[in-house]
DNA sequence: AGGAAGCTTTACGTTAACGTAAGTCGAGAC
DNA sequence: GTCTCGACTTACGTTAACGTAAAGCTTCCT
């Protein structure tokens, strides 16, 4: 129960992702688990540093930058301006991904029109009208 | 006004596309333009087709699936089966977009609420709570 | 001993859609 | 002739996030 100390095997399980994903976060210096002799041991730091990685993903955000995020928090700077600045880039990506699903919807609208009303296809693809 | 064949660069102009991005899409099978000599001269049927491409692109569909598209509308076989083809691909695409884009917006309602409720973003970059 | 399991490192492979550099060629301009 | 312009071909480079293969430790078990 609430082990300090997990294996790769244990981590990959907890968090459904594979040795490899973990490996590669390590070699991009998003986590850094201790050693015992040669096997990789994840301590606590580390399970909270991937579950902020693999939300981050889900909110888009590249691992280059959810590094630098991290960098940023890590250096314990959390009364000032750095926190600041990972406000300022949630709010950014947020603003990203509401133009990017607003230029999909303009698309969905598009594409079904197309569909609805050419009844068969031929608005969408026909070659341009004479 | 309206001539019957097109250079590479009036083609990109016209289009809005480099001339690398013309060369390609002729490598993929998609357009094959006539030669004058070695140069490629652009004709109506290219024309028509490079607009299919484009506003394939706009809905989302890979090039490979634009000039699987293409050919079945090549056949001629406008009437039948073919034409059924087509439009399940766009169907299909259109349910992909819709799924991806409530994906964003359930990603987009969550990161907006962390900005919110956590008031400094210690919601989401805060390591998993004790 | 002699595996088998599970870990490790190294390093090439994958995918999409072009970008970009290098070197060549034919057609006018001078 | 020589220069220059535009077009051409060939082919390697780019980006992200791992997948996957190859081959070598270390244990643990029998």
């Amino acid at each position: 129960m609430d082990q300090e100390l997990l294996t790769i095997r244990e981590m990959c399980e907890a968090f459904d992702v594979t040795p490899r994903t973990l490996r590669f976060y390590e070699s991009k210096e998003l986590i850094s688990p201790i050693r015992d002799g040669q096997k990789r041991l994840y301590t606590r730091r580390d399970r909270g540093r991937l579950t902020l990685i693999l939300r981050g993903k889900r909110f888009g955000f590249a691992l280059e930058e959810m590094r630098q995020l991290l960098n940023l928090y890590d250096r314990g700077d959390q009364k000032g301006e750095q926190l600041k600045r990972t406000v300022a880039a949630a709010r950014e990506r947020l603003a990203q991904m509401e133009q990017q699903r607003d230029e999909l919807n303009e698309a969905i609208d598009e594409l079904r029109s197309q569909l609805e009303a050419g009844a068969e296809m031929l608005a969408a693809f026909r070659p341009a009208a004479e």
